[in-house]
DNA sequence: TCATTTATCTGACTTAAGTCAGATAAATGA
DNA sequence: TCATTTATCTGACTTAAGTCAGATAAATGA
C-alpha cells in the first residue's frame, strides 16, 4: 500500500521551504542584499564571465550591471574587458572580496553543521539528501578523468571495496585481488573516470591499459544514492570512448555473480561472456567487448 | 569512509533551491503577488484567526492588513469581528475564494505529479523525501486518536502487517493472529492513536481494552522514514495516558524476538517480562506494566 | 472605574528587485 | 566595407515587500 505520492511530494516541499532559514544559502547577516551576495558568490565560486553569471543566475542585464557596480564600489570585485572580445567583461575578486567570500563560505558551512547537529540520525538524513540531490541534478553529473590516487578517486575506490566486502559471501580483501598499478589507469596507458555531482563523487570506472591493443575495465562503482540514473552505462560508454582514443581494440573485464545488476548491464551493452582469463580469487564471470 | 557531511548538506541545499521552480509552492501564474497568495492559501487551509495567520506567515500587522484588504477587494475573502473578542477578526473564503483556492490546489498537485514523472525511480525519491520531511518537521508530529477503521489507521495497520510479514521468519498472516475488534480500541473501552506528520500518517499504536482494569497494547508501528525520532516512545507514553484516563491499571503486550528494537524500548520504559498470556501463534515474548 | 494593553488599521515612508527603451562600443558576416 | 548583431551600461520607471509612527476601538486588570 503506497500513500498518495503527490501528497508526499507536497509535504516535502512544505518541510523544506518552512525550514528555509536553516537550509537556504541565504546571504543574510552581512549587510548586503541577496542579489549582490549571489553575484559575489558566483564570482568566488570561479565564474568570471559576466554574461555567464547573468545567465546562470537568471538576471536582467540592467540589474546585473548595477549589482556589479555596487560590488565594485564596495571594493570587493574588479571588472576588466575580456581580451578575446572587448564587448564582454570579466569579473574577479579583489583581496577584500576574497576575504568577504570566505566569510560567506564559513557562514554557510557553520550553518550546515548546526543544521545536522540539530537532527537525530544525521547519517540517515544525509543519505536521503544525497538521493534527492543526485536525482534532481542528474542532468548536471559530470565525468572527469582523474588520477586514481586523487582524493575523489580514493574515496570512490574505498566505497567500492566496502560494498564488495558486504556483498561477497566471503568478504573482500583488496590485497588478495590484482590491484591495478595507478600508472596503468592514467594516459597514455589507460584512464580513470570519476562521476561528480555538484562536488560529490558518486561513481567511477577504471580503464587499465597494458600499452597494447587489449585493456581491462576495472572498479566500476556507482554510489547507492545515484543508482537508477543510468550512470553506470554512461561511465562504461565514456571509458569505451577513452579506449578508442588510446587505440585499444579489445576490452575485457571480470566480475562476480554476486553483482547481478552489473552483469545485466554488460550483457545489454554488447559484452560477451568469455573464459576465465586470470586467476584472481574474486571474479567468477568474464566478459569481452571488441571496439 | 564518509564524505564531508557539510559538503553534502550544502549540495542538497543547492539542488533544492535551484529546482525551486518545480518544488516551491510558488503562487505564480494566477496574477497575484506571493504575499496575497500565501494568505489566501492559509485561509483556504482552514486558518481563520487573522492574528494566527500573521504569526504563522511571519507578517507585519500593517502588511497583513493590506493583504487582507486586497483579497477582500478581489472578492475572495470576507472578514468579520471575532464574536469573543471584537478587536480580533476572522477571515473566511467567499464562494469565489473557495474556487480560487481550489485552483491553487489543483496547480500544486499537478506540479507535484509532473515533478515525479520527470524522475526515474520515483519510489526511491519519495522515500528520501519522507525521511527529510519527517526529520525536519519532527517537532510538528501530532498524535491523533482515530477510529481504527479510519483511512489513516488502516494505512498504518497495512504497513505494519507488511513489515511483520517481511521480518518474521515464516511471514505473517493477520487472519491467524488475534485481530482486535475495532470497538475494543475506541473509547470508552480503548483507544487508537495515529501519528501524523504534515498530513502523512507515520505511526500508530492501539490500546485494546476489555472494560476491566487490564488492557493490551497492540499494533505499535513507526514508518521507516520516521525511525530514530523517539516516536515509538511518544506513542507508548500517550497510550499510557489514555489508559489512565480509562481507569486501566495493568497494561500487557506480546511481541516477537524478531523485533529487538521494540523489546529494547519496552525494557527501558518500565515494562517487565511475564509469562505467555495468550496462544497467538506469532508472539514469543510477553510484557506487563503496572500504571 | 480607568489606565494600560492588545489587535487592527492608515499614512507615509524605504528598500530590493525588476522592466523597458535607448545609448555605446565592439564583433560579425554578407 | 558596412549593416546587423551582441554585450554592457544608463535613465526612468514599476511592483512587491516591508517598516515605523500613530490612530482607533475593544479588552484587561489593579
Amino acid at each position: 500500500m503506497t500513500y498518495d505520492p503527490v501528497l508526499r511530494v507536497r509535504r516535502f516541499n512544505r518541510a523544506v521551504t518552512s525550514e528555509v532559514g536553516a537550509l537556504d544559502i541565504s546571504f543574510l547577516g552581512r549587510g548586503r542584499p541577496l542579489g549582490a551576495a549571489r553575484v559575489l558568490n558566483s564570482i568566488g565560486q570561479g565564474q568570471s564571465d559576466v554574461a555567464a553569471i547573468r545567465d546562470c543566475l537568471g538576471l536582467d542585464s540592467a540589474l546585473m550591471s548595477r549589482l556589479l557596480r555596487s560590488l565594485e564600489e564596495e571594493g570587493l570585485i574588479e571588472t576588466v574587458p575580456n581580451p578575446r572580445d572587448a564587448r564582454r567583461r570579466i569579473a574577479r575578486l579583489t583581496e577584500t572580496g576574497r576575504s568577504e567570500f570566505g566569510a560567506y563560505e564559513t557562514l554557510s558551512n557553520a550553518r550546515a553543521k548546526t543544521f545536522l547537529a540539530r537532527h537525530p540520525q544525521p547519517e540517515e538524513l544525509l543519505r536521503a539528501m544525497d538521493i534527492i540531490a543526485s536525482s534532481l541534478r542528474r542532468d548536471h553529473i559530470v565525468l572527469e578523468e582523474k588520477d586514481p590516487r586523487h582524493e575523489d578517486a580514493k574515496y570512490c575506490l574505498s566505497e567500492y571495496y566496502t560494498e564488495l566486502a558486504s556483498r561477497f559471501r566471503n568478504g573482500f580483501d583488496v590485497s588478495l585481488s590484482r590491484d591495478p598499478d595507478a600508472r596503468d589507469m592514467i594516459r597514455p596507458r589507460g584512464a580513470f573516470l570519476v562521476a561528480i555531482s555538484d562536488g560529490l563523487p558518486i561513481g567511477c570506472v577504471g580503464l587499465k591499459g597494458s600499452g597494447g591493443e587489449v585493456a581491462e575495465i576495472k572498479r566500476l562503482w556507482v554510489a547507492p544514492s545515484a543508482r537508477g540514473l543510468g550512470l553506470a552505462k554512461r561511465l562504461m560508454l565514456t571509458a569505451e570512448i577513452a579506449a578508442r582514443e588510446l587505440s585499444i581494440r579489445v576490452l575485457r573485464l571480470d566480475t562476480n555473480s554476486a553483482l547481478p545488476e552489473a552483469q545485466q548491464l554488460y550483457r545489454r551493452t554488447g559484452w560477451n561472456e568469455i573464459d576465465r582469463f586470470n586467476d584472481d580469487p574474486y571474479p567468477d564471470t568474464f566478459f569481452e567487448k571488441r571496439l
